[in-house]
RNA sequence: GGACAGGUGGCUGAGCGGUUGAAAGCACCGGUCUCGAAAACCGGCGUACCGGCAACGGUACCGAGAGUUCGAAUCUCUCCCUGUCCGCCA
């Protein structure tokens, strides 16, 4: 969400925040007629207000003189009288401003700078860590998987749908060695604390991090009540502090949380969906950063590193992606993606996405803080990251430590988790 | 799920339908005093929006929304939340 200021002083800015989104094309006229709403909400404010100063004024009027025992019957007409104008101005004010907050809702947030324009083909590959495993024949996760029985694909369709999975003996276990591992090592190396949050919210939550009202059809929603299962811990975790004012001492505030997520993957039906590729349900460990606006683009760096260590750790090889902002998220002003190689699928696949927010969500949330005491609130920037999605690090951890003998060998780090040296 | 009782500023807690944005206390900030601190005393101390270069002025906000009224924290309705008891239950 947008400052209704910036778009008064600064639409330019904004119009070339579109621009390099690629969506000038429907986000400009949105611009336009937020900014025409935007001057027409103040003239109506004007009037309302005026006409409410009257109203007081009057009402005090009248409260004088029925003590003075005087009559006060000509100030009560003119007092209908202008409660009558008052709700007719009220009426187009509110439509007014109702119509000017859907639009607020469908802009995305601006890129930073140092972001290139365009579509995901103007993505560009920050580093590579370690080294891409390039032999042939190294069958692809759910080959290894159905083999190994760790996975059974078959049987999470039928209990529950596609893209919905079933793990098994050690499938299973490496779920929950995934979930220790990777909580322990960022609360006892990485400084945050841990937070078990609820796995459903409701929709207050789900519009302050920015997933509502754009992209409903994506969420799962509870039919008989306003909740929706939690596609990433990030929103329970960054409305955790949601309409609250936070001593400047507490930040930055680091959490960490395991959740699942439930996604709907609309309108990305037979795309990637093969094996753990795409699912409607997966687990996942999240950092969510609450940071003071000059320290963002620090604490991001910070961030990313603490999500890349989860994947040197599995030794897995990995490459580090700055988004283009047409591939940047609806609310990121940056993100950058960790994309580890599949052998199996000859693919990189996005295991992480960690992103700046600035102060987008944080206005959406109202999450503030106070620099000094005595001094005016300030919003705080909310950052988040996956440190990491289990599903594709599943699949890649299948993969690439796939030995030709058919067993899979386990990383140094991940076996007192998983107590076992491999599988198979 | 049922029955009661409640939801007021950072916290505690007053508040007859009419100078109540809201008493008081605590906390916090500034000052006096002190070598310094504490105590005491004095003063200040909400948020958002609109107008204004500013000083400042205006409007709104007492869980949320609607209503009654010239005027609502105060009355009515709906919803949400919290507490207590009962029921059910992992």
């Amino acid at each position: 969400m947008h400052d209704l200021r910036t778009l008064r002083d600064d639409m330019p800015m904004l119009r070339a925040a579109m621009e390099r989104r690629g969506k000038i094309d429907v986000l400009g006229p949105v611009l336009e007629r937020a900014g025409a709403l935007d001057k027409e909400r103040r003239r109506l404010i004007l009037g309302v207000e005026e006409q409410k100063a009257a109203r007081n004024a009057n009402a005090q009027d009248v409260a004088r003189r029925k003590k003075a025992k005087e009559s006060a019957d000509e100030q009560i007409a003119a007092g209908r009288a202008l409660g009558e104008a008052i709700s007719t101005a009220e009426a187009a004010l509110s439509s007014v401003e109702s119509e000017l907050g859907e639009l607020m809702f469908e802009l995305p947030n601006a890129t930073r700078e140092e972001v290139p324009a365009g579509d995901e083909t103007n993505n560009v590959i920050l580093r590579n860590w370690g080294t891409p495993r390039m032999d042939a024949g190294v069958p692809p996760h759910w080959e290894t998987g159905a083999a190994l029985g760790v996975l059974d694909l078959e049987r999470g369709v039928k209990v529950a749908g596609s893209g919905f999975i079933a793990y098994r003996g050690m499938g299973a276990r490496l779920q929950r060695a995934f979930m220790q591992f990777m909580l322990d090592l960022h609360t006892r190396v990485h400084g945050y604390e841990e937070v078990w949050v609820p796995f459903a919210v409701n929709r207050a939550s789900m519009i302050g991090t920015g997933q509502l009202p754009k992209f409903e059809e994506d969420m799962y929603r509870l039919r008989d009540d306003e909740l929706y299962l939690v596609p990433t811990a990030e929103v329970p975790v960054t409305n955790l502090h949601r309409d609250e004012i936070l001593d400047a001492s507490v930040l930055p505030v680091a959490m960490t949380a395991y959740s699942p997520c439930f996604r709907r993957e609309a309108g990305s039906a037979g795309k990637d969906t093969r094996g753990l590729l795409r699912v409607h349900q997966f687990d996942k460990v999240e950092l969510v950063r609450y940071v003071a606006p000059d320290r963002a683009e620090a604490e991001l760096e910070l961030l990313l590193a603490h999500a890349e260590k989860v994947l040197q750790l599995l030794e897995l090889p990995y490459r580090v992606l700055l988004l283009a902002a047409g591939d940047t998220g609806f609310a990121s002003s940056k993100t950058y993606d960790l994309e580890v190689w599949s052998p199996g699928t000859q693919k990189w696949l996005e295991v992480s996405s960690c992103s700046n927010f600035g102060e987008f969500q944080a206005r959406r949330a109202n999450i503030r803080y106070r620099p000094a005491p005595g001094e005016k609130p300030r919003f705080v920037h909310t950052l988040n990251g996956s440190a990491l999605a289990f599903p594709r690090t599943f699949a890649c951890l299948l993969e690439h430590h796939w030995q030709a003998d058919g067993t899979v060998r386990i990383p140094v780090a991940l076996q007192p988790f998983l107590g076992a040296s491999q599988l198979g």
